[in-house]
RNA sequence: GGUCCCGUGGUGCAGUUUGGAGUGCACGCCGGCCUGUCAAGCCGGAGGUCGCGGGUUCAAAUCCCGUCGGGACCGCCA
């Protein structure tokens, strides 16, 4: 890093305010210094840079040699530290033999107009949050936002200043005026609590800065909303049309570098494993497959658009018949899609591809990364990514992204129902899932509920039984229906006791199994960031998931994807049962991303699109610039795309990736620090050959 | 497009069920007091068109309709 050097700290106009009593009027002299002299009070009483006056350059220097002649030593002592940003963060904090002390502090320096922006790096010595009872006797310099003034009279004051780091208790005698969120630069030096007076809530508790000179950077208004924990509370879309203040609470500047630290771990691992960074275009042509797409309007072709990338997966699969080998990119994806918690319009994907390998060898790449930056956050390597088929995932689950952090799985039911005389069970797969101990807490209006869920899901109906005293019995509407042997057959399948609560579906397998996944995360479902961090691999999903509306069959992932190689005989016999070399990746419920092996054989290509009912006119007029390259040879290749906000946002402990993102949108996609979106004049209009219809009313 | 929940000083709430004067609490803000506090303490003060519009009524924060804004979910996100 390069190395920056420090502002001697003498150079600031050092501000003498007044808060408390009296402060529109001029006071006289103060007991224990000679008076200062004091710019007019009232407010604003800065000056903006620039507009310095006389006053702002020279007097502080005067003032604080004084208190160095006056304290023998304590110019030395102060002295710069290592200026870059990490240099300071990661200084050990004992200065250890043999060490060279911090220089001298530079007293020589000519006199400047306020803080010189060209070295505001160096502006302070330490991080208010890194202080400790090590550094006792250091002279600091330390800037930051004012969390908290606390006023004992008039000549003591106790500010605790904030950064990034956290905050120190700044003991303040004379009469400065710094009111909440006041930027200040305050030099001090380190010493120890006075005896009782240690806090040790706080990480700095055992230490404050005194003899403290204050210097107003900047003066503020009193934020709207409360910039600690407490705001955790406040309606979300204040925090957010004030993000830049909400950014300053711990909260966001933890979730700001854990995200930071999760690209750079991430970055790290892909490249450790070959893989070089290459960026892709935003300005891409339109493929209006998939999720709805932001329009480009272009200005020199008035009434073409481009579309902005709801991911780079044409591109990297051209960079791999380009030869890259291995890519990926930190990519910004943008889906013009109702927004949720767990999406916004614009988010950040690792995509990666990579040649010459198989589907093992993708999961190992991606797996490295996610586990890589999980460690980074977490400082623990979680353990080898499991894998679970899409078809087990499914029969256990009920869902093609199981939440693997709880049980209530799926119970086989179907053979003991074989020959039944009860009507509602007469279909191909019946399944159910066991609450234990949950009969009592569940009366008619949950149980209602429970059935509403059912239905609004797809079933006919929920079956529901409470285990009788005994556990051999059953209480439910049904239980009359049900034969001798059915009932035993319940009690042995479930492992059933006294108290249990049953929840059996009766439909066709894929039915059955959803239903009951939708009841199972309802009744079982933590948090998504609430621990144990539980990673699947969900593979072996279906080629085909249903069919449009000419009765063609539809790609589960994307037409590109390369069927399951023992399936190939059955594309065309009995396409529904094909296997792709499709995966997910799972984390405690959230689908993380999802990637595959891609077709790399033309002929391949052109018959899945056959199956699919596109023609090779229309194939071409839709694919073409994608398609034809793979005509000149390309290697046989796969890859994946996980979303970096999500992960972000499990690791940091939210349930919400807006927690995670430093400007996000709220559920309409409009704006409310910015406004966006906005209307455009009518030139910008014109220039691109469009012009809008009247807004509805 | 749909379902459900929420809009009351700067912030968070109570008040709405059963209509009766903008009533209350906490924080913040402003002023005063206070030399060891730490989400300091004490005293005083300012600050609201109860999201907006319409209706019912002698009377609406409260009931009804509409609308705007926010959130969760469904649809959607190959």
């Amino acid at each position: 890093m390069r190395r920056r050097r420090r502002l001697p700290r003498t150079t600031g106009p050092r501000r003498r305010v007044r808060r408390g009593r009296d402060r529109r009027q001029p006071r006289g002299p103060r007991p224990h210094r000679a008076a200062p002299r004091r710019r007019h009070p009232l407010r604003p009483r800065l000056r903006r840079q620039g507009h310095a006056g006389p006053d702002e350059g020279g007097r502080s220097l005067g003032c604080l040699a004084r208190r160095d002649r006056r304290r023998p030593g304590a110019g030395r002592r102060h002295g710069h530290r290592p200026p870059a940003a990490g240099r300071v963060r990661r200084a050990p904090r004992r200065r250890r033999p043999g060490r060279p002390r911090r220089p001298p502090l530079r007293t020589d320096r000519p006199h400047r107009q306020g803080p010189d922006m060209t070295e505001a790096a160096g502006m302070r010595t330490d991080y208010c949050g890194e202080l400790r009872a090590t550094d006792v006797g250091r002279q600091v310099s330390v800037c930051g936002w004012v969390a908290k003034r606390r006023e004992h009279g008039e000549h003591l004051a106790f500010v605790d200043l904030r950064d990034h780091t956290g905050v120190i208790q700044c003991v303040v005698h004379d009469d400065t005026d710094v009111r909440s969120e006041y930027v200040l630069r305050i030099t001090g030096t380190v010493a120890p609590r006075p005896e009782g007076t240690v806090n040790d809530k706080l990480p700095t508790g055992q230490i404050e800065l005194q003899d403290c000179t204050v210097e107003i950077l900047s003066a503020a208004e009193p934020p709207p909303f409360p910039l600690d924990d407490r705001a955790d509370d406040v309606d979300e879309l204040v925090r957010l049309r004030y993000r830049y203040l909400d950014l300053r609470r711990e909260r966001m500047q933890k979730n700001l570098r854990v995200r930071a630290k999760v690209n750079s771990a991430i970055r790290r691992s892909m490249e450790a494993q070959d893989f070089i960074e290459v960026e892709t275009p935003m300005l891409m042509p339109s493929t209006p497959e998939g999720a709805r797409e932001f329009l480009v309007p272009s200005r020199q072709r008035p009434g073409d658009f481009y579309a902005l990338p709801q991911s780079p997966q044409l591109y990297k699969q051209l960079l791999m018949v380009g030869g890259t080998d291995r890519y990926f990119q930190i990519a910004r994806c943008l889906r013009d899609e109702d927004l949720r918690a767990d999406r916004q319009y614009e988010f950040m994907q690792l995509d990666a591809e990579a040649s010459f390998v198989t589907q093992d060898d993708v999961l190992a790449f991606i797996s490295e990364a996610v586990v890589a930056a999980a460690e980074a956050v977490t400082g623990e390597r979680p353990p080898e990514i499991q894998q679970i088929t899409w078809h087990e995932a499914m029969d256990r689950y009920g869902i093609d992204k199981p939440d693997l952090r709880f049980g209530l799985e799926l119970v086989e039911l179907t053979a003991i129902f074989s020959e039944t005389g009860f009507n509602a069970f007469k279909a191909p797969s019946i399944k159910g899932i066991k609450v234990p101990g949950a009969a009592a807490d569940y009366g008619r209006n949950k149980l209602d509920g429970l059935t509403d869920r059912a239905k609004a899901s797809g079933a006919k109906g929920l079956v529901w039984l409470k285990v009788d005293e005994g556990g051999t019995t059953f209480t439910s509407p049904v239980a009359k229906f049900l034969s001798e042997a059915e009932v035993a057959g319940l009690v042995a399948t479930f492992e059933a006791e006294a108290g249990d609560l049953l929840l059996i579906v009766a439909d066709e397998w894929a039915n059955t199994c959803e239903v009951l996944g939708v009841l199972r995360n309802e009744l079982g479902r933590p948090p998504v960031h609430e621990g144990p961090y539980r990673y699947v691999w969900v593979v072996d999903f279906p080629m085909f998931v249903g069919r449009d509306d000419a009765g063609n069959p539809k790609p589960g992932h994307h037409p590109f994807t390369h069927p399951h190689p023992d399936d190939m005989d059955k594309l065309e016999s009995d396409p529904m049962s094909v296997r792709s070399l499709a995966y997910d990746l799972v984390l405690n419920g959230w689908e993380l991303g999802s990637g595959s092996i891609r077709i790399h054989e033309p002929d391949l290509q052109a018959r899945i699109f056959r199956l699919l009912g596109i023609s090779e006119e229309e194939a071409e007029k839709r694919f073409g610039f994608f398609l034809t390259p793979f005509k000149y040879g390309a290697p046989p290749h796969g890859g994946f795309a996980f979303g970096i906000d999500r992960l972000t946002a499990i690791l940091a402990g939210e349930e919400n990736i807006r927690e995670v993102i430093a400007f996000p949108k709220p559920q309409s996609g409009l704006d409310p620090m910015t406004g966006a979106p906005t209307t455009v004049d009518a030139n910008q209009l014109a220039d691109l050959g469009l012009r809008t219809l009247p807004k509805a009313t």
